[in-house]
DNA sequence: ATGCCATCTGTAGCCGCTACAGACTCAAGC
DNA sequence: GCTTGAGTCTGTAGCGGCTACAGATGGCAT
């Protein structure tokens, strides 16, 4: 009987989530609500795997809808794969168009910033681009 | 006296800012509140540049705040230029290092992805990544 | 009994918009 | 003159994903 009942501390501590966070989480039905030991919520080993869960889907920059979703695909085990896949990819290209837009900025930013350096131009070069 | 009363409509298709986008940033103070012609604010060509100036701003990632320093400083004329520069060398690290999470994001949802279709592993790769 | 830390609930704030609802103004057409 | 329609107005609330309080308890050690 590894009782371990676990305090929102320690489940924190344990995941990495902000303690605010998972009673957010909590709030909006993303982890189920624990059994109280009085009033404190009293945590499991399955906790810490869950949220560790949602946290490294977090990581990888899934909205909460998504985890909620990949969670479910998840109990459901392998046979939900293409699904689990298919919602990754989605992701993936959604990352891939945020690079290129971070980088599109960066283009712009380092050429103003180098032209700064240069100092050649009349004006800042920055202004100029950003009026222009 | 090219006076070209402007309404936000047109100060809108002309911008690319929604107008619920232009009427906020007057509410912040992000630009100034212009005259009215009866009811309704009256533009000038300034404005339009102005505007466009902000739009470009953000377009290339700035936060609220840091445009409002830019708008400041674009006032200043290149006096300003190193500030200017500043700014812009400061923020463009900071997109660099988003580049950095995305890419590291990017790495991982690829490889499970791929892992998915080579369809060789038991079990979902992506939920054991997940759940790893 | 006293202190102290942890936890509790509830609410408000952050950023940068966006989306209404419900009132008004204004020019054109009949 | 009267209606219709498009444009504009103000004010407020919502989004996502937290984060930061305030103020009330809880439980343990001294």
């Amino acid at each position: 009987m590894t009782h371990h009942a676990i305090q929102i501390g320690e489940l924190s501590r344990r995941t990495g989530c902000n303690i605010e966070t998972i009673r957010y989480y909590e709030r909006i039905g993303l982890i189920s609500a624990p059994p109280r030991r009085g009033r404190y919520r009293s945590y499991g080993v399955q906790d810490v795997g869950r949220l560790s869960f949602v946290r490294r889907a977090r990581e990888l920059g899934f909205k909460l809808d998504e985890v909620r979703a990949l969670l479910n695909l998840a109990a459901d085990g392998q046979a939900a794969c293409a699904e689990v896949r298919d919602l990754a990819a989605a992701h993936l290209d959604d990352v891939r168009s945020r690079i290129a837009d971070l980088q599109r900025m960066e283009q712009v930013l380092a050429a103003s910033v180098k032209a700064c350096d240069m100092g050649r131009d009349p004006g800042c070069p920055l202004i100029q681009t950003l009026s222009a």
